[in-house]
This record gives structure tokens, C-alpha cells and sequence, in this order.
DNA sequence: ATAAAGTTTCAGTAATTTCTGAAACTTCAA
DNA sequence: TTGAAGTTTCAGAAATTACTGAAACTTTAT
């Protein structure tokens, strides 16, 4: 049976797009196409399905689909009386924009934190290795404050999380009111 | 005459990570080692230096130091009497970091936002299309809003922005306060 | 138990990205 | 104006990453 999935233009310059952004988001271009395939259809997809709209091996999308879901962003749709697995995206693109950015911080910064921690333990050969090790110290600080900042606004939820960053430059001006509302918590570090 | 580097085994540690993430950041491996060599020397490197300390080829480190300088991550050091060019760290740590964060939005967000422009202009075929571009103008305003909030972040300058990331989950006690505080925003979408 | 309908794995191949090295270019001192 | 000391460019080679397709595996209906 032929795929009841449609491509019209319109689906199908979102879906190759995606495949082309794909690698700076972090994962390959098949894997991308799969995902806004996946996130634009309001039906379930199968894995058939995908390989025939894509025009790839029924081999790689299996990959693809382990890998969207060791991500989290898509996963299995059971249905009933059906034998195949079908796909859905895993929560609403706010979720899924969230997952893209956790994931990429865990990859992108966890392993770097790890190995400054182990370096600034060393004892400093030289002076100019201890001033390498004052550099590592503040690539160290300056990562810790964006992981624990990242945790942090996870924390707030969607909705507070959106009315932060709807409020523009209003920021400013409640950190400079702050020190008033707040006097227990001091800025400095 | 040999480079007056010294690669100690701590340097060449994190300059070795520096390289396996490059690729996650964004460059590649000999761009990452690069980028770290120049960053950890407190001394003005050449590009001779480089490719002795890396072992790679002079050609290679050439297109790397021009990738770093379209990153504004380091820049030329001029040195009165000499002939050949010397690369310094083109600012702080907090201000590379910021670069490459910025520059990553450019690469990452932009084009994305400019295409799901073009598609919402287009007319629905059909109601499975209609579906697809509701979804679509949700990814658009999430990246709209991160964009202009990135942006706004970047106008509080390093002191603000790292005492409201110092602030913690005071940021949500902030948050609750807000519409006491600055009545004129309102806080619906 | 069997076989039909589906999925996963993985060795080999294809595509892409990165790197080399030699030639072309630039700059400056004599 | 020549040549020495340096830099850049880029075609091809090497390395890496992604994809295919066929075989192995799983599940379920009969």
C-alpha cells in the first residue's frame, strides 16, 4: 500500500530545510527531515512511511528513529489493532525546543566541565601554566553559571518562563529594582 | 628556529579536548586546537607556531586563523618591528563566549526564521496544510522570541547579565513580583 | 510450530568534510 | 628589481560521517 502521506511544496520546503539545518542543530540530515516530517503531520507516521516520503533506506530511518528518540523528541504511537509502530512528536514545540537545548547543553558543555574540573587540579608546572589554568578557571565559572542558569529557567516551567522572556527590556529594569525587593539576596559573588 | 611554545601535558590536554569538541561547537577539530592554543599563550602566537605545536600544515592553520577571525574569536597582533603576523584572544573569555553564542544564533536560528517567514505567507491547499502551518508559525514565534531575547540579553552588558545569573531561583520570586512592579506590561500573549 | 509482517543491525559503499602541499601571491629590505 | 620571508589559495588525498541493502531478528495471527 502507497503512502497516505501528503508533501505538498509547502511540506516539503519545511522538511528539506530542516534536513539542511539538521547538522547545526546537532544531529544528520536525514535525521531533521525525519523529525519536521514527524512534527508537521497530525496523523501518526510509520517508519515505511517516512522511508518512501524521504526516498531513503528503510535501514536508515530505523537509525534515524532510535536516534529522534534517544533525543526524546518523537516517540511510539501505539495503536490498537495494528501491528507497526507508528511515530508521533513527543510533547508540543515548546517541549521539543527544550529538549533540543538540553540535550545539546549536556553534549556540549558536561564533558568540557568535567575535564576543566580535572585539569584545575593539577598543581601549575610554571607560570605560564598557571596562567593557562587561570584561563581554564574562568571558562570553568563561566560554564557553571550557564548550566546551573539553564537548570534554573527549566525549573520556572513554560509559562513563567514565557513571561520572561516576553519581557523584554523589562529585565533591566527589575534588576535595577531588585536590591530593594529582594535584600536578602546579595548580588555580589 | 623552533617555535618557543610550550606545550606542557596540561595545555595539550585541554587543547586536545578543545579540538574533539570543536565540531559540537560549531568548527572543527583543528580550528577547536587553534582556537585553545591561542587562548591559553599569553604570548602572541604565529601561525608558524601553530602548525609546529599542532602538527598540521601551514595551509590548514592559514584557513583556520581566517574562520577564528570571521568568528571574532581572535585577531591579528601587530608587533612594531616585525614582519610576520601575531593572533591574540580578540577579547575576555566572557566576550568569546558570547561570540560564538552569538554567531551560533546567526548560523542556527536566522535562516530558519527567514524561510518559515516565506512559508506563512503562502495560502493553505488544503486542511492537512493548514495544520502544518499552524505548527510552523509556533516554531516561528518560539524562535522569534528567543532571538529578541537573546538580543536583549546582549544589551544588559556582562555585569547585569551575570548578576541575573547569579540571582538563581530568585528569578522566579522575581517573576511573581513583577506585575506589582511594572504595572504599564502586561503579561498575556 | 509456522509464516507473514514488520523491525533492527551492521559490513561495505557513498557522500561529505577536512587536510595537505605546492604554486601563486605579498611585502619589504637592500 | 630582486629575493628572502612570509601568507594565501585551492586541487586533490585522506579521514570522517552517513546511507544502503541484505541478513538476522521479533512479534503475532493462524
Amino acid at each position: 500500500m502507497i503512502s497516505k502521506m501528503k508533501m505538498t511544496p509547502l511540506i516539503t520546503s519545511a522538511v528539506m530545510h530542516f534536513g539542511e539545518m539538521g547538522s547545526r542543530w546537532g544531529f544528520n540530515r536525514t535525521v531533521g527531515q525525519m523529525l519536521a516530517l514527524i512534527v508537521l503531520n497530525e496523523e501518526p507516521v510509520t517508519a515505511q512511511e517516512i522511508a518512501d516520503a524521504l526516498n531513503i533506506s528503510r535501514g536508515n530511518v530505523s537509525m534515524g528513529l532510535k536516534e529522534l528518540q534517544s533525543w526524546r523528541l518523537v516517540k511510539p504511537h501505539l495503536v490498537p489493532g495494528e501491528r507497526k509502530d507508528y511515530f508521533v512528536p513527543a510533547g508540543s514545540v515548546w517541549e521539543l525546543a527544550n529538549r533540543v537545548f538540553e540535550e545539546r547543553r549536556k553534549r556540549e558543555i558536561d564533558p568540557t566541565l568535567s575535564l576543566l574540573r580535572d585539569l584545575l587540579l593539577d598543581t601549575p608546572a610554571n607560570s605560564n601554566e598557571a596562567q593557562a589554568q587561570q584561563t581554564l578557571s574562568e571558562i570553568h565559572d563561566l560554564l557553571e553559571s550557564v548550566t546551573a542558569w539553564s537548570q534554573e529557567l527549566q525549573n520556572l516551567g513554560p509559562d513563567k518562563l514565557n513571561t520572561l522572556m516576553k519581557l523584554g527590556s523589562g529585565v533591566g529594569r527589575m534588576l535595577d529594582l531588585k536590591d530593594k525587593l529582594l535584600p536578602g539576596k546579595s548580588t555580589v559573588n
